[in-house]
DNA sequence: GTCCAAACGAGAATCATTATCTTTGGCGAG
DNA sequence: CTCGCCAAAGATAATGATTCTCGTTTGGAC
């Protein structure tokens, strides 16, 4: 079950638009962080008038709001994904592909460690892991 | 001390020229992840004539010879690191300062991690952590 | 229904990165 | 040391994702 759009755009103060609503949905549908082209693509197959400015902009607007995210690879462009939670990434170096890794067991090992041992001059927000490999056929 | 990048590029059937040392040279005299524009800065301060195309050519070379490392940020374009070893990464989300961060014990223990749960379908080459937050002042 | 800031559409502009094509020069063979 | 080949450099055009501009439309508070 996704949220609904519709109320969080309200909650933030923006106005609910079918564009908005439609590169929503696209990204949901997609799933598995879609570049914009793929984005645009899906989006303009149901409602051929949003132009591409639009799709960029709409998608700063759920960026900034934190209702999508946005993600970069080392040779790609920007990728975007319906935000759920925070999660590592699986890098196939073979394919492209990318894919979300939850472990919650990995997680507490980290903060645990951390919570030992701090890095100098530096605090914490956030950690996240970039595994790269190639998956299994 | 740095290695020879002449003896480095000769192992690797490469030709040793001008240009390849004076861009291997700016991103270890920059050190802190340069951008293209600022090594291309650097670089034709000293020699006028070497052209924007080339230095992008031998950061490709660089790279592809894993001689340097390209790394992406967030919201920005590509960066390079001399190489030296594996290390993680200090995201600044104020300053967009980016340092390395070595720990040899957090690679053991990440590893052992691994050794022990794997990741369904996934054969994992390699590990970064992305470490975002704030530098103290 | 009216109003207006917010959002959109269309397309031009930007700018990091690539590609193309010609010239140069590193360097191994003789 | 000289020659010749081919990788590499130079100059510049091309690409392509993303951003900007500006006139038009529209969501939604009143």
């Amino acid at each position: 079950m996704h949220v609904d759009l519709k109320t969080l755009l309200k909650e933030k103060g923006l106005k609910v638009t079918p564009q908005r609503l439609a590169v929503y949905e696209a990204i949901v549908a997609l799933h598995n962080h879609p570049t914009a082209e793929q984005i645009i693509s899906v989006v303009t197959k149901k409602h051929p008038s949003i132009s591409v400015g639009t799709v960029y902009k709409v998608l700063d607007a759920l960026v900034e709001n934190k209702l999508v995210k946005k993600v970069k690879t080392e040779r790609d462009v920007m990728r975007y994904d319906a935000i759920l939670d925070s999660h590592h990434h699986l890098y196939c170096t073979e394919t492209d592909r990318i894919e979300d890794y939850h472990d919650e067991s990995l997680d507490q090992l980290i903060v645990n460690y951390f919570k030992r041992k701090k890095i100098r001059n530096f605090n914490v927000h956030d950690i996240k892991l970039q595994i790269t490999g190639t998956f299994k056929r």
